[in-house]
DNA sequence: CTCAGTGCAAATAGTTTGCACTGAC
DNA sequence: GTCAGTGCAAACTATTTGCACTGAG
């Protein structure tokens, strides 16, 4: 298994970027530059992310492409009701990543090395599905994260017990 | 579908009161007032609730059984720990539920009136451990929250489009 | 009698908001 | 030119913590 394994991705017409535009233009919204650099930027690498992580690879204070904190916050906000980015929280703090023009898909957590792994099951959203219709549910989406230990840290306290002598 | 509709109940040996006397004894954690005010009100009711409903909900400053908050959340993590209940985020806040003696079962969270309903699926325990494997993951728990719109908001919101003409 | 647990007040952390300025339209 | 968006500082909210006191063992 490996972290952030990439899925493919789904055909979309329009880039992020484009879609963001189109997405602002639609409700009357302006196109500033804080907003095209937040696209650009969080679309240029495909990772999980917070408002801090993000802070920090943004270009520094005074630097051309610098967003503060606040219009970060907005603007997270913004890409979610976009459908750009999926929110959720882990350990307390938002984390983010891209849903537009990525397939639907579910997360690993390893408590351990507190890194998230995500994976695809089609047969999890029938099942979804099938167990909404006979609760008369109607669905908008889910969020599962299945918690435990990945492969690696696995590995890695099973031979640290072996070194031991503690089994 | 109904609230908080009862799953049943696991056998268990112990009342959640003396589960958590003997969790604290085997730690040497002492079994204090405020602790046994605690496990007593909570599993007096099955019910959803957060600290600030918990806080409302017991007797006033100064009354027998009151807690301070800083209390009530170091025992609230207790339970957790002990096994008795088990704390979810919803709108940024803890919730918790009850866990001992209670079956494993996910929710539907409806977006309309934010009132949570337990469903119990023994299919999807069967497919989160066949992915889990699949990606060499071993398996601590699981978290599913399908969202969207439960059966008497959906049946209210078509009601009040017809009324209004509006298809 | 000792030290874990408690209550209080204050701190913390992540996020949000009020407001005056700026730049997109 | 107008008003939505921004940056700043300050507010906010849920939760956590430091510390002196209290009571369980």
């Amino acid at each position: 298994m490996s972290e952030q394994a990439p899925l493919g991705h789904v055909a979309v017409s329009l880039s992020p970027r484009d879609r963001f535009v189109e997405y602002l233009q639609s409700r009357g919204m302006r196109v500033t530059q804080q907003r095209l650099a937040l696209v650009d930027h969080v679309f240029s690498r495909h990772e999980h992310f917070d408002a801090d992580q993000l802070m920090e690879q943004l270009p520094a204070s005074g630097a051309e492409g610098h967003v503060s904190r606040p219009t970060v916050y907005r603007t997270l906000g913004e890409f979610v009701d976009a459908g750009l980015l999926r929110k959720f929280i882990l350990n307390g703090r938002a984390v983010y990543e891209h849903d537009y023009g990525y397939p639907q898909h579910d997360h690993f957590h390893c408590t351990q090395c507190n890194r998230l792994f995500e994976f695809e099951n089609e047969k999890l959203v029938e099942l979804r599905d099938e167990v909404a219709r006979e609760h008369r549910f109607r669905v908008a989406g889910h969020r599962l994260i299945i918690t435990g230990v990945c492969e690696e840290c696995s590995r890695a306290s099973r031979r640290a017990r072996h070194k031991m002598n503690m089994i």
